[in-house]
Order: structure tokens, then C-alpha cells, then sequence
DNA sequence: AATCTCTTCAACCGCCTCCGG
DNA sequence: TCCGGAGGCGGTTGAAGAGAT
């Protein structure tokens, strides 16, 4: 198993290992963790490295209280996507998914939970029993490529340009347009309208997600890593959904 | 001042997916 | 097609600090 060696250091990160683990990514580059412990002269697995790099040492990484706006934003997400850190991470520049993570459990999941057994601490998330929420999984764009041009778009639909109108969100990363599909499935679509609804309480907390600020926040940004999670690829939709458009 | 309890969050663990041979 | 290695993720743990008694 890795991880078990006795000869890879375990705990705390000292602030040589830091420095040591700092100059090798300066050097090489993030990636090929495997090589890093070697590289940076590091006792240390590369899941160690990895993680060290990415939570704490990586620049630009925002430290400290979450502002209001932050908050408000990862209880809109998580109440959409469930537990997927990295994706709600991926919407809060600066913040990494540990980061979020940590603070859900801390600091948002004590309203989640019932108090009156001795034992409260959550272990896991009771999502909100009037919210349904598809778990959508990671997609590669190169294999399944649910985040569609138009052209190609309208090419599958050109019996009915019309409908198919009606069943793509607009997104530009600058250079070309694509399309989300939008599914015609009921249950599918309930999804969707989850991100959609005017006002919504979650957790104790009044939201206020109106289809405008879901089209603003959610689409018109850049199609980049910074603005969808860790890779472009990881589109937010469910296999389901592809399976509506390409039967 | 000493001890106990609670809270926080960095780090680890195990699992899953992807990719190349 | 199968298999092993690597990357990545979410769940969980435990050390350290803060607060209460």
C-alpha cells in the first residue's frame, strides 16, 4: 500500500521540506509527482508532495476568513453538486478544495445537524430532503465531449433548430462558442432547475439564485480551469444527460 | 495553574479513473 | 483486452491550540 513505507516521512511538513519541495516545482514544474520526492530530495511520497504543493505551498492560494460572498457561493454549490470540493473550489479563485471542505465541516455542517443526541457530530451531509441532486460525474471533452460546438450541435438537431435553441446555454471561451445541453428528460431537467430557482433556503440560510444569476455566473465566464474546477474537461453533467442527445 | 473538552485544519488513507504499454 | 502506475478526489484522522472548568 502506499504510504505504508517506513522510510517515507510522515506528519508535519517542516519549513526545509517546504523550501526544498518550493524549488523543485520552480524548477520542473507542477506535474510528474512521481519524479518530485527525487527531484526536491524529498522523504516524502509524491501524494504527500502533491497535496503539500496544491493546499499550501502553491501561490495565490487565499488564506484566512472566508468572506460573506464566498460563503453564500459554496452553499449555493454544494446545495448543486453535493460534496465535490474541487469542483466548488474551482469556482473560489485562491481556495482549495481542502480548504472548502474543511470549512464545510466546520463551520456550515453544524446547522445541517440534529443537536439533540450526545454524540452530534455530523459524519456525513444530509442534503436538503426537497432538493434532488444528480451527482454528476466528471467527463473527458476528448472522448465524450457533452460540452458540444454548435455547429456540431445543429448538426445532430437540424430537424429542429428551434427546439434545439431552447436547449443551449451559450458559452464562449474566447475563441469558440459551445454549447450545454439542456435535457428534455423531466428529472433531468429538475437539475438544472435547482440552479435556477428564484429563492431558496438551504441549510438555514436564504439564498437568493435567480436564473439571471445563474446564466451570468455559470456560463458566460471564461471556459478555463480557473472558472470550471481543475480541468476544463470536468463539465458539470451527468452521463444520463449525453445519453439523451446521443441515444 | 492544572486539567479537561472542544474546535480547527493539515495531512493521510483508500478508492476511482485514466492512460500507456 | 488486460494490467499496472500515476493523478486526483472525498472521507477521515489526529495533533495542536483555544476555551472552559
Amino acid at each position: 500500500m502506499e504510504g505504508s513505507s517506513l522510510r517515507v516521512r510522515k506528519g508535519a511538513w517542516t519549513e526545509e521540506e517546504d523550501l526544498l519541495l518550493k524549488k523543485c516545482i520552480e524548477k520542473y514544474g507542477e506535474g510528474k509527482w512521481h519524479q518530485v520526492p527525487a527531484r526536491a530530495g524529498l522523504n516524502r511520497c509524491r501524494k504527500s508532495c502533491r497535496l503539500r504543493w496544491l493546499n499550501y505551498l502553491k501561490p495565490n492560494i487565499k488564506r484566512g476568513y472566508f468572506a460573506a460572498d464566498e460563503v453564500d457561493l459554496i452553499i449555493r454549490l454544494h446545495n448543486l453538486l453535493g460534496n465535490r470540493w474541487s469542483l466548488i473550489a474551482g469556482r473560489l479563485p485562491g481556495r482549495t478544495a481542502n480548504d472548502v471542505k474543511n470549512y464545510w465541516n466546520t463551520h456550515l455542517l453544524k446547522k445541517n445537524i440534529d443537536t439533540s443526541g450526545k454524540n452530534s457530530k455530523p459524519k456525513s451531509y444530509q442534503p436538503n430532503p426537497n432538493t434532488k441532486i444528480i451527482k454528476p460525474r466528471p467527463h473527458i471533452l476528448s472522448k465524450h465531449s457533452f460540452l458540444i460546438s454548435l455547429d456540431e450541435y445543429n448538426n445532430n438537431n437540424n430537424n429542429n433548430h428551434a427546439e434545439a435553441s431552447n436547449n443551449v446555454a451559450l458559452a464562449n471561451d474566447g475563441n469558440n462558442d459551445y454549447g450545454y445541453c439542456f435535457p428534455n428528460d423531466h428529472d433531468e431537467m429538475m437539475w438544472w432547475e435547482n440552479m435556477m430557482i428564484n429563492e431558496k433556503e438551504v441549510d438555514g440560510y436564504q439564498l437568493q439564485c435567480s436564473a439571471n444569476d445563474f446564466d451570468q455566473s455559470m456560463l458566460d465566464q471564461p471556459m478555463n480551469e480557473e472558472n470550471y474546477g481543475s480541468t476544463i474537461d470536468e463539465v458539470f453533467l451527468d452521463e444520463e444527460l449525453w445519453n439523451v442527445f446521443n441515444p
